[in-house]
DNA sequence: AACCGAGTTGTTACCGGTATCAAATCTCAC
DNA sequence: GTGAGATTTGATACCGGTAACAACTCGGTT
């Protein structure tokens, strides 16, 4: 008895198959495989009629068998610190747009600014044979790079320009930004100018953003008074509670440079509940450019950040690399522009 | 001569193959695919010998293969509207963590709003052969709904309670909830409450915020004035426009239910920028409950929406059904609690 | 001593495609 | 008409695993 197209059962249900395609088309099954991923190799009857008896029986190709065989997959692994700050989702944005035009398919996850979840993560996406990589955080442990070199996949930075780069990236400098926005408030004139940082542990964002303030008060001749760099975790509240540890410690304050958009608009409203005037008792200051910061009374001075282009760039060099193997790509820094958004509240 | 393992070319770099392992261990493959996923089916002594070679030459499993071999997938597909719309980053976040516990991945995709690029999304997927689908949208094609049906993959909807779900549901109602602030302010006392709504076009949440909203005014014997309802776009300058076009078409207006919570705050700062008082010259409530909302001022008046837990008890479900084969879940719809929260602007 | 069943390991076929090379057909110049 | 090269199609092995079943080991029974 010849081999019957017995009902296959499964969890995916029931889908058919190539051969089931061929079959029904009078040819192989190399044919359809042609007919769907190099149609130029067939002649038009043959595609006209294979693509026929595709749609007929609702034939979806198996990427799994297909990448299996072929020893190349469409699906790219990023890995941001937390999905839910907005700042990464334009990234998310700019890659996704891309990528989808060309047919692969993203995989997201996210570390929880931790390393060696991002690991973890790194592990699972490579077993998934992913064709590509994007992460967001430059600092990785050594068996996490020592497995993205070994497999060969290429792979993109995103959230700064680190000193030893893994492969390619795409960035601003954190230095540079906040170098930038120091030397500002300096020119306008502030003389005490506070530093309100993300927690900088496992952090290096943090940290560039840090050492670029610090830079900026040598190069004005303001004096360093660790009085006005606060470490404290993200949201509104905390931007609220810099305001009062600040003030509490160093009162001559005259300005307020928060690493964070969103501390800056709890700074901003914490002045406003203590009926301070800004910026004529103390300057804002922000890292990056929400809407919400145009439309607060006074409007926040404000660096704008490249963000979805980041994304896009990212994913256009990594599909270089992938697609049409632009090895001399590998190991290329773009270092993207950033600017001064000069508003009301500085 | 023998078959040599001769190095393998190709996208992914080289890497350890099951069988690799086996040689180096002495043992054939199967012993190996047991000691990795059904450690208990295999002797003590075989198992650490087998993992020591694994770790030794850093092997690591190809889901494509396994995948493929096994018929079941370890991927799960997730389409939202948009990737930074701030209310779905929230739902990301806890499906994200229990699909990631299990040790399945995300893929992510956004629709734009769009029902025909939802429909090539879900066939992307299923080519990729996720082993379920998380859709936010409730609206899909004709041929959307066939596919995943023909698939027999299970589906969780999230963004509203459809009237005919196509599988399993987990959401709260947008009708209820709109039904409920409304029902909330008229016992306030507030008799000319206006509805700024977001475009409803493809967009079943946003027409069932306008039913609850309809339905309320007709239970609280409110005269309904077509004026009163205004249509609009996303955003902080969106909500600022609703304020000054509502005031400018119906005076008499006191209070403003933005069905958004971008929307609510623009209105809120549109009205101190005209000296209004909130809540005394017209009340604002908002439909989401973004940490923003509690800390301007006025604090906004608003819905809380179970967004996390939407995520995390869809993945739970998926799970269920994927790996459990719970198939009493098919097809059913949990309606998850909201909550009018108090503030000061209503 | 022969038998039995549980526990452990191996053999073989197959998952659904693609790479590779061979075969068949076509084209066209001479 | 014929041979070389191009074009189109097919046969077969293989991608890296797992399912299903066979084979073997071993202590305990009868």
């Amino acid at each position: 008895m010849p081999k019957q197209s017995s009902p296959r059962k499964g969890q995916f249900g029931s889908s058919a198959r190539m051969r089931d395609v061929a079959k029904r088309a009078g040819v192989s099954t190399m044919t359809v495989s042609r007919a769907l991923n190099e149609p130029s190799k067939v002649s038009d009857e043959m595609r006209e009629r294979v693509l026929s008896v595709v749609k007929e029986i609702g034939y979806l190709p198996n990427h799994l068998a297909s990448s299996l065989s072929s020893n190349r997959s469409t699906t790219i692994g990023l890995i941001v610190p937390s999905i839910d700050n907005s700042i990464y989702t334009q990234t998310v944005k700019g890659l996704s747009s891309v990528i989808r035009q060309s047919g692969f398919q993203l995989m997201i996850a996210e570390s929880g600014y931790d390393p060696n979840e991002e690991e973890e993560l790194i592990t699972a996406f490579l077993t998934h044979r992913v064709s590509g990589l994007v992460l967001h955080s430059t600092e990785h442990t050594p068996q996490a790079i020592a497995k993205i070199r070994k497999s060969g996949v290429p792979v993109v930075e995103n959230g700064n320009i680190p000193e030893k780069p893994l492969d390619m990236v795409v960035s601003y400098s954190n230095f540079d930004a906040a170098y930038a926005m120091t030397m500002h408030l300096g020119r306008l004139g502030y003389k005490h100018i506070a530093f309100a940082s993300l927690y900088s542990v496992h952090n290096d964002r943090s940290q560039d953003r840090l050492k670029g303030y610090q830079a900026a008060l040598v190069q004005l001749g303001l004096k360093q008074d660790p009085r006005l760099v606060i470490e404290t975790s993200r949201g509104l509240a905390a931007g609220a509670e810099v305001v009062a540890r600040v003030i509490h410690s160093v009162p001559e304050v005259d300005a307020l440079f928060c690493a964070g958009d969103v501390l800056a608009v709890g700074a901003l409203f914490e002045c406003q509940k203590r009926g301070w005037s800004v910026p004529d008792r103390i300057a804002i200051a922000s890292f990056d450019d929400v809407d919400l910061l145009r439309h607060v009374a006074p409007s926040v001075t404000t660096l704008r950040l490249p963000r979805y282009d980041i994304g896009e760039r990212s994913a256009r060099m990594l599909l270089s690399r992938i697609m049409d193997g632009a090895e001399h790509l590998r190991g290329s820094v773009v270092d993207l522009k950033f600017e001064v958004i000069q508003r009301e509240s500085a």
